[in-house]
RNA sequence: GUGGUUGUAGCUCAGUUGGUUAGAGCAUCAGAUUGUGGUUCUGAGGGUCGGGGGUUCGAACCCCCUCAUCCACCCCA
């Protein structure tokens, strides 16, 4: 036997019940909206290659992806072979002789995997939503998880527009039901993409990205030095910093934008686009922010960005356009949109601006008293019959006194008792008590079996 | 991956410059109270002080390592 207290792996959470009904609430909130776009749910491994996900989500992201160490590394006879694989992953090179198999890191990538291997029977364009754990092996901290859910909805094979317009569509309306106020916000990859061209430095784009995401957070100075030590020059930095001064309602922002990107035959497309969704009929509000860059290198034209109000946390749920994520795997020309909520982060929103319902009850409606053998066989088959009815009930599980049984009563919030002893059982009644206002009744077999609870 | 914070009973926390047997509140259990709880009173259980090593006559306290936690960076949901 071992002393050692047990622990859970860093990062990651048991959930006890009541927060596990806080998070079905989300669950359910966001899946209903889902369905109500005429998404399809799909579900994927918890493991999958370690090809599949390598190289996706940059250098970066590849260092996060959890391995899964090969079965059989112990035989002696692939002693050689599992030392000679050890010394490439030493060196910072994966081998498929000591892991071949990784958790997965998000639920787009192992999508555009499915979407690859079943091309030839899905029916385009394909509109799946998906709820599942990822994991990734980052160092937690506020908002931050090993282990955490991403719901995400992404539709395949359409290069229409009317899918972003839906998909913003899909956050107003879930963060709506859900009481979080947010802020939408957009941009498009291809005029950051204009951007780079127009500095002279297409192949900085990355660096340019990364850094202006920053502005809100550093401010203009630190982000120009920023710029500097990635290797920009005065004339470049200069060029951006007039990009980053553009400011105003989201029209005169396109318009200034449009403005500087004239000739360029890129930016100019992405300004179309955003425009064209933003006066779409029924689009929800957005908000235009040219510094929104997005870290998923796969992403090609618009971007998607929630962000809670009135809360110090990250992004509560981002997306965007790639169109062509099914060609690593061969598939070449599907393009697709998808946004993904972070239920985590947004429970821990919830949680801290109070947003959770608490009138509803969802547990036990009804205790039967245990008070006795005979008391208690009777009281098991009226039980029953209320279940049947679909009425959550239980009975005490042993005879006790009644302090002890009100006790379990209140801690686990059930609002009827049923008291059904020796006098009760003679005369084929109950008590039934509410304990949420001390009111009780005495009622017939048959009166408590088609009584209504509430 | 880098830097810092914290770790004492189930929970929230005391614990003096290193000094007998580490405390409190809440919670739990038992009794007062063999059929109507929540109040009150009495009593009890519960800790290798996150783990390992070191310094010392002596460590919850000092040093090293490790694990976990929270925060910032990187990056991200």
């Amino acid at each position: 036997m071992s002393k050692n207290k047990p622990s859970l792996p860093q990062g990651t959470r048991d959930f006890d019940p009541a927060t596990v009904r806080k998070r079905r609430h989300i669950f359910d909130t966001i899946r209903t909206v889902f369905e109500l776009y005429g998404y399809q749910p799909l579900e994927t491994p918890a493991m999958e290659q370690l090809d599949t996900l390598m190289g996706k989500y940059g250098e970066e992201g590849d260092k996060l992806i959890f391995k899964i160490l090969n079965n059989g590394l112990g035989d002696p006879k692939n002693l050689e072979k599992a030392t000679f694989a050890f010394q490439n992953v030493l060196a910072g090179k994966n081998d498929p002789n000591l892991t071949e198999r990784a958790l997965r890191y998000d639920l787009t990538i192992p999508f555009a995997r499915y979407v690859a291997m079943n091309h030839g029977t899905l029916t385009f364009p394909f509109r799946r939503y998906q709820m599942q754990p990822v994991w990734r092996a980052d160092r937690p901290q506020k908002g931050r998880y090993r282990e955490f859910y991403q719901c995400d909805a992404d539709v395949v094979g359409s290069y229409s527009l009317i899918n972003e317009v839906e998909l913003a569509a899909i956050y107003a309306t879930a963060f709506k039901k859900l009481g979080i106020p947010v802020d939408i916000r957009v941009n498009n990859r291809k005029i950051l993409a204009a951007l780079a061209e127009v500095c002279g430095g297409a192949d900085k784009m990355t660096d340019i990205t990364v850094a202006i995401d920053k502005l809100d957070k550093i401010g203009l100075d630190k982000v120009k030095t920023e710029l500097g030590e990635r290797g920009l020059t005065d004339a470049q930095v200069s060029t951006i910093e007039s990009y980053l001064a553009i400011d105003g309602t989201n029209d005169e922002k396109l318009a200034l934008v449009g403005a500087l990107f004239a000739g360029n035959p890129t930016g100019t497309k992405g300004v179309e686009e955003l425009n064209h969704i933003l006066n779409y009929p029924s689009t929800p509000p957005l908000t235009v922010d040219l510094t929104l860059a997005r870290g998923l290198n796969y992403y090609t034209g618009t971007i998607f960005e929630v962000k809670a109000l009135d809360v110090q946390m990250g992004s509560i749920g981002g997306g965007g356009r790639y169109d062509d994520l099914t060609g690593t795997f061969g598939v070449p020309n599907i393009p697709g949109v998808g946004i993904s909520f972070g239920v985590d982060r947004i429970y821990d929103v919830m949680q801290e601006l109070q947003l959770f319902p608490t009138n509803v009850h969802t547990g036990t409606t009804i205790l039967f008293f245990n008070l006795g053998e005979a008391e208690s066989r009777a009281a098991f088959g009226l039980l029953q019959q209320l279940r049947d009815r679909g009425i959550p009930a239980e009975l005490y599980h042993e005879q006790a006194k009644f302090d002890k049984q009100f006790k379990y009563a209140e801690k686990k919030e059930i609002p009827y008792i049923v008291i059904l002893g020796g006098t009760e059982l003679a005369a084929r009644q109950c008590q039934l008590k509410d304990l949420r206002t001390g009111q009780q009744s005495t009622l017939d077999f048959d009166q408590l079996l088609t009584a209504d609870f509430i």
